[in-house]
RNA sequence: GCACUCGUAACUCAGUUGGAUAGAGUGUCAGAUUCCGAUUCUGGAUGCGCGGGUUCGACUCCUGCCGGGUGCGCCA
């Protein structure tokens, strides 16, 4: 809050304007001030100490109007605003709805988001939910200030385990019996293929016969694919509605079968494409990298030859500004090779390419596999949660309308949420007992929270902006949740900037527990019509943030719980 | 072996471009409600893997070691 007009003001005795912006930080503790200059790397230039330096400074801090006092501490200036100028700005953030913290940085900019990019046949497991919530996050944190995101779902709908699927469907079912089920019928289908075809090898050929039907376009094998893939979407579709995520492209793999030659002709034109044992590869030996395998001795295109292709189409489809890749890191190398090579090649985004690495989830005892059935899949983490949910409203709340509604939000939410507090890098090792914790900071206490508020709101009606008593919520508590309110919107960029959805969910924390510190110290619906109101009206702010950033993250704010 | 990455309280994690006395939650113990929703709030206790370096100042940057994870040509 106010850095520019700080900066300005504070760019004296040979200081600039840059030099006061990039030292202004927030204090650690209220008490220090609101904002505060740390006039250290400042006294080697001015051949002053910094306490001297900061008393200089001093004078033109005082005279701002939003400025209450500024005050000399070791080397730092620490300004403390004018509490009542500071509250008046509670008014705008009352009234802005959803639309707080947002911006318009982004206007005219596009950003394609690369997430979730399921497998066609395998069910939603745990593992798929970090690059969906994630993804789904920073779409609309970028939306929020004005970009325009492209949502891109790039399917895993190709490769030799669709073969696999055609001869387990043919020998142990038919294609009506899997259309008729669910992902969980064709799952287990594939699993049965793999245990059976380590004692009859030969399977593996007949599986790579079928695929090479499909890449040939026949008819019959297509079948079995269009019925594959429409049972798996039929599948993630719910799930991508319960935990509120949208594509604008599910161009998968399967769509750049026939854009890869054109690729592979400028990497020849530009001899960047070597044999190497029967395959095509580029060479990254300069770049401290192993070869990228593009085309395989059998002439068969890889992942990567077809994440170029998708690369070229983007650019040219979307124009995009930035091109992220919400993968777990365990594909770093492959996005580094990926991007070393576009770059070789002169491709126009190729700076703006950025892989968006995260953890990854194991289980307790050791990493997920489909195939030995050490998997959770997500609908029964979902399902559980919000059973829990219900159980809770039903002791707590028994009487509330739209029960499984508002039970479906908080289970949901709190899934979610817990995917999205700490910063993405960190590994996760999946427990229930984690994930189904209501307790402390987690989204049902943001949930809780925005209820309490909307409820105090129900109760004390649209606050009257004639008649407010600003010095009502400039206590220090009111304060604290004045200048969180506030400053929603610089945490919404920071994620942004950092592609970190963490930063807007640790916002809407703490401004939650600032929130219920000054809702146990304060009543809100109180006689004197000027109190109440102003009190109101930070209430209604509150509301509006916990409701924005639980939005960006996905996750609803019912009203009651 | 090489590369990347992580190591902060008993546990799970925050920690602004290096800045003041390193903070939360869980669990634990002790408290708070005649009054707006106790899924709330208040208080107590425990810590930066180890050693060097750069700096006025290092959890943060560099370097060495220790420990965990991931990756390293015909999977995606």
């Amino acid at each position: 809050m106010y850095e520019q007009q700080l900066s300005k003001a504070l760019a004296v005795e040979g200081l600039t304007e840059q030099d006061i912006a990039g030292a202004l930080e927030t204090p650690k503790e209220p008490k220090l001030g609101d904002i505060c200059l740390p006039c250290f790397k400042f006294a080697r230039a001015m051949r002053l100490a910094p306490p001297v330096i900061a008393a200089k400074l001093m004078p033109y801090a005082q005279v701002l109007d939003f400025v209450d006092r500024a005050e000399v501490a070791g080397g730092y200036l620490n300004i403390f605003f004018d509490r009542a100028v500071i509250a008046e700005k509670v008014r705008e953030a009352a009234y802005a709805g959803k639309g707080v913290g947002s911006g318009n940085e982004g206007e005219g900019k596009t950003i394609c988001i690369d997430y979730s990019s399921v497998n066609i046949a395998k069910p939603f497991h745990i593992g798929h939910l970090s690059t969906t919530v994630i993804g789904g996050a920073l779409y609309r944190i970028f939306e929020h200030l004005g970009y325009r995101v492209v949502g891109i779902n790039h399917l895993g709908d190709w490769g030799t385990q669709f073969g696999k699927l055609i001869v387990a469907t043919r020998r142990w079912s038919s294609l009506e019996e899997v259309e008729k089920n669910d992902e969980y019928f064709l799952n287990s289908l594939y699993v049965r293929y793999h245990k059976e075809a380590e004692e009859n090898p030969s399977m593996d050929d007949e599986a790579r016969a079928w695929f090479k039907r499909i890449e040939d376009g026949d008819e019959e094998a297509t079948k079995y694919f269009d019925v594959f893939k429409q049972v798996t979407m039929r599948a993630v579709g719910k799930i991508y509605d319960r935990l509120k995520i949208k594509f604008d492209s599910y161009a998968g793999e399967s769509f750049y079968n026939d854009k890869m030659e054109e690729c592979l002709d400028i990497l020849r034109e530009k001899n960047l494409l070597i044999e190497s044992d029967g395959a095509q590869v580029v060479k990254l030996d300069e770049y401290d990298m192993p070869p990228c395998l593009l085309v395989k001795a059998d002439g068969a295109t890889l992942y990567a030859t077809r994440d170029i292709a998708a690369a070229y189409y983007r650019k040219r489809t979307y124009d995009f500004e930035k091109c992220l890749y919400v993968v777990a890191y365990q594909q770093n190398l492959h996005f580094k090779q990926l991007f070393q090579v576009l770059k070789l090649m002169d491709f126009a985004g190729a700076e703006d390419l950025e892989h968006i690495a995260f953890g990854m989830v194991s289980m307790e005892d050791g990493a997920m596999s489909t195939r030995n059935g050490r998997v959770v899949w997500l609908k029964d983490v979902l399902d559980k949660a919000v059973e829990k949910a219900a159980a809770i409203i039903d002791e707590k709340n028994p009487d509330i309308k739209d029960k499984a509604a508002i039970a479906e939000s908080v289970g949901v939410g709190a899934v979610v949420f817990s995917a999205l507090f700490n910063n993405r890098i960190k590994d996760i090792t999946f427990s229930f007992d984690k994930v189904l914790n209501f307790d402390g900071e987690t989204s049902p206490y943001l949930q809780y929270t925005y209820a309490r508020c909307a409820s105090a709101l129900r109760k004390g009606g649209e606050p009257d902006c004639s008649d407010i008593d600003v010095g009502a919520i400039t206590d220090d508590e009111g304060y604290e949740v004045i200048k969180s309110v506030l400053t929603f919107g610089d945490s919404v960029r920071q994620a942004a900037k950092l592609r970190e959805p963490c930063c807007v969910s640790r916002h809407v924390m703490d401004l939650a527990e600032k929130f219920n510190r000054f809702y146990i110290g304060h009543r809100i619906i109180v006689d004197d019509a000027a109190v109440k109101n102003a009190r109101l009206l930070l209430t209604k702010a509150t509301a509006n943030v916990i409701g924005a950033g639980l939005g960006l993250l996905g996750i609803d704010a019912p009203e009651e719980m």
